[in-house]
DNA sequence: TCTGGGGTCCTAGGACCC
DNA sequence: TCTGGGGTCCTAGGACCC
């Protein structure tokens, strides 16, 4: 039996603890170069904000003007800081737990006495200690955990959604089969994780519609006719548990840093500070991880919204001569495939670097080494990312991601930005009388 | 003018092997 | 007239997730 614990609308609810002025006003928070909508307060959906809807038609829109709609660019160091405090709250409502996402971790509740009333403490709990919202949803699978989730968020919003008993925190677990059954067919088949636009329609095309149309389907035949997938889908929403809980995170199998720039990029000394940038980036999550990267690959791309622009995309793998999380080794593979994919003349709108075939690094090659006798770049590496934590990101890095006195014209924008209250001395916020 | 970033898994088809 | 069977590995593309 699993909980799902689901901070509602996050990225915004993280802003609101520190500005609660935001309290009750339409608010979005922008994905990076302030692009589009990734996270919409209540008030910004029921505008009927999309998912991923470009800011600057938004801007565009009289009517969300005139509703006082407020952006704010994404603070990620603010969300992950907010997230682990939640995360913490949450593990205390069961025996295990596995961190989902920023805002969403299943906690396994086997066993666990008096559940429903334990979540609502945990619920309040997160609330009071961190400021956060929350729903919490039970359910004898992850994806009828999920499900519950769902229904304890639509009961909490719109009320008459569902019943009202079930509003932020929703225990499916411990209903009647014929209780959940109606559960399921109030809910629509869209809302069920793993069925997404692709297989919905296809689904809806055969006339299901409900989340119940989907659990009464005959799983053998659901496995012939589309995928091991969504057999899977169908036989949790039956109440079989078919995903794995995974309380611990396994290793990354590939490892990217990709950034839309801010503005369209065309000469290469821009692009191999970009990428160089990227690479090291990724170099540190690859060490965090305690792995080795086999292969570097770097792609480049114009912007496919700009379709009076040519068009140009590419990407080149390069394969190391062995295992390494060596920035410099790295970087130089990376900027070597941007060497080999530049093409002058085009508006590129993005670049990124993806570290793949990722080993383990205790699982090394022996080998006779003759090029570099004694050299040991692993305490290198340590030191750097020692200091640069200590001293902030980029206190020591490679010259080629650009130095003080160069433009660095690729990096991205950010103009509605809030302090790291929590993680930056400078910026915390202060009470006043 | 302005449209994100980072992942995973599965499947089909081709290349190749004996 | 008549042209096997069984298997692995790799890659690209699709679908999904937040």
């Amino acid at each position: 039996m699993y909980a799902l614990v689901d901070g509602n609308n996050f990225y915004v609810s993280c802003e609101r603890v520190f500005r609660p002025a935001l309290q009750g006003r339409p608010v979005i928070v922008l994905s990076n170069n302030d692009g589009c909508a990734i996270s919409r307060s209540n008030e910004a959906k029921e505008l009927g904000i999309a998912m991923g809807a470009p800011w600057f038609q938004i801007q565009q829109d009289p009517s969300l003007r005139d509703a006082g709609i407020l952006a704010l660019s994404a603070n990620f160091c603010l969300y992950g800081d907010m997230s682990n405090r939640m995360m913490s709250i949450a593990a205390g409502l069961g025996p295990e737990q596995e961190i989902y996402s920023i805002d969403e971790s299943f906690v396994g509740v086997a066993g666990v006495r008096d559940l429903t009333r334990r979540a609502r403490t945990v619920r309040d709990r997160i609330l009071q200690w961190t400021g956060l919202p929350c729903g919490i949803g039970i359910g004898a699978t992850k994806t009828l955990a999920k499900l519950a989730n769902h229904v304890a968020k639509s009961a909490d919003r719109r009320p008459g959604s569902y019943p009202a008993e079930f509003a932020r925190v929703a225990n499916l677990a411990e209903l009647p089969a014929s209780d959940l059954d109606a559960v399921l067919a109030a809910t629509k088949l869209g809302e069920v994780w793993g069925i997404g636009r692709r297989i919905g329609a296809q689904l809806q095309a055969e006339g299901l519609h409900s989340a119940l149309d989907v659990a009464r389907l005959d799983a053998a035949m659901v496995r012939r006719r589309w995928s091991v997938v969504l057999e899977r889908t169908v036989r949790e929403l039956q109440g079989q548990p078919c995903i794995a809980f995974e309380d611990v995170a396994p290793a990354k199998k590939e490892i990217a840093c990709t950034r839309s720039f801010g503005r369209p990029i065309t000469a290469l000394h821009d692009l191999v500070e970009a990428v160089s940038e990227f690479a090291a980036r990724a170099a540190e999550k690859l060490r965090r991880q305690a792995s080795n990267a086999g292969q570097v690959l770097v792609f480049v791309h114009t912007s496919p919204f700009r379709r009076q622009d040519r068009q140009y995309s590419k990407s080149i793998t390069v394969p190391l001569r062995r295992p390494t999380a060596d920035t410099a080794l790295l970087t130089a593979s990376a900027v070597r495939g941007l060497h080999a994919i530049y093409q002058p003349g085009y508006k590129l709108a993005k670049a990124g670097v993806m570290l793949l075939d990722l080993q383990d690094a205790q699982v090394e090659q022996g080998e006779l080494d003759l090029d570099d006798p004694g050299a040991d770049r692993g305490r290198l590496m340590a030191a750097v990312d020692a200091i640069n934590v200590r001293h902030g990101r980029g206190a020591v890095k490679l010259a080629s991601v650009g130095t003080a006195g160069s433009a660095r014209r690729w990096t991205m924008r950010q103009d509605l930005r809030t302090p790291d209250y929590t993680t930056r001395w400078s910026d915390l916020p202060q009470a006043r009388a």
